[in-house]
DNA sequence: GTTCAAGGCCAG
DNA sequence: CTGGCCTTGAAC
């Protein structure tokens, strides 16, 4: 007999402590949170902050500067699914966000050309396409312990090609950060792996890399594991074959006119890949130096990966 | 029919 | 702009 733990369940909301009034963009929050939240988002609201960019959230307090509300909506997890406002480019939604259905209004739907294998709006979430899916867990889990970071780069190099800009670069929490303030403020570890990003982010912006080929890159770094280390070796085999070939045929279909550029792409996530170890060697350098939080996932991934 | 979350509404 | 309340529509 478990007696009811659920009474009151006095869940606080994660981003002012107010108390929750039900799941809101993926997690539990306040009405009013979920009501700021939404605003921000749909209006494509931009704030800015009088402080440090760091100012206490509270119930009592939270009206005083939405810019670090924002910040905390979004560090703290919510996700508006489907519509992506452009100034926060492609949402990856968590393993949450599952929970409703379609997402609404998310134009150029992810199926590439006639491959139905992975669904849901965009194909934004890398596990997407996983859940649901014969799949098992382990699995799961070996694939993404394989590629987190491959996964997390390349959402920055997509993002920086939709944000066109070349003397700055565009945060997933939608802040805008320029390149001069990289090199003065970031440490020659952390700046010298978002130039050689950059690079990547003009050949890719050349090579005019669009939303379906960005997804189907996903895929192919997601499956990219030598399927001697799953159980499932035929399902995942078949996902990469299909990846491959989806992109092949898509650019082929829509950039007849630059007959190699699945051959580029293809180049581009070499590249992806050293990128992705010289993150992770500068993650762990930072972790070394204690200088990052505690109970961090990416620590944790790094650690997953080591053992 | 009930529940749940997204979006709309509007007084303050 | 804020946030409490209402409507909507989908899933069960």
């Amino acid at each position: 007999m478990d007696y009811s733990y659920d009474e009151d369940l006095d869940e606080l909301c994660p981003v002012c402590g107010d108390k929750v009034s039900g799941y809101h963009y993926g997690l539990l929050t306040c009405e009013s949170c979920k009501g700021f939240f939404k605003r921000t988002v749909q209006n494509n609201k931009h704030y800015t902050c009088t402080e440090s960019q760091s100012c206490k959230i509270d119930k009592t307090q939270r009206k005083r500067c939405p810019f670090c509300r924002f910040q905390k909506c979004l560090t703290v997890g919510m996700r508006l699914e489907g519509a992506s406002p452009a100034h926060l480019g492609p949402l990856t939604a968590g393993p949450q966000g599952a929970a409703g259905g379609p997402g609404r209004g998310a134009e150029g739907k992810g199926t590439v050309s006639g491959s139905r294998w992975g669904e849901g709006p965009g194909g934004q979430s890398p596990a997407g396409p996983l859940r649901g899916s014969s799949l098992q867990v382990a699995d799961q889990m070996t694939l993404l312990q394989n590629c987190w970071s491959e996964l997390l780069v390349l959402d920055h190099i997509y993002r920086q090609v939709q944000y066109g800009k070349e003397d700055s670069i565009l945060l997933v929490t939608g802040q805008e950060v320029e390149l001069s303030t990289v090199a003065v403020q970031a440490g020659s570890l952390l700046h010298s792996l978002v130039l050689r990003a950059q690079e990547l982010v003009l050949q890719l912006h050349a090579l005019q890399l669009d939303r379906q080929e960005f997804v189907c890159l996903k895929f192919l770094i997601l499956f990219s594991l030598d399927v001697k280390f799953l159980n499932n070796h035929s399902l995942v085999k078949d996902a990469q074959e299909k990846a491959n070939a989806a992109l092949l045929d898509y650019t082929l279909c829509h950039y007849p006119h630059c007959g190699d550029k699945f051959q580029q792409l293809l180049l581009c996530l070499v590249e992806v890949r050293a990128l992705s170890m010289q993150a992770k060697e500068y993650l762990y350098h930072k972790h070394l130096g204690n200088e990052m939080p505690r109970n961090n996932l990416l620590i944790e991934m790094l650690q997953a990966k080591q053992t």
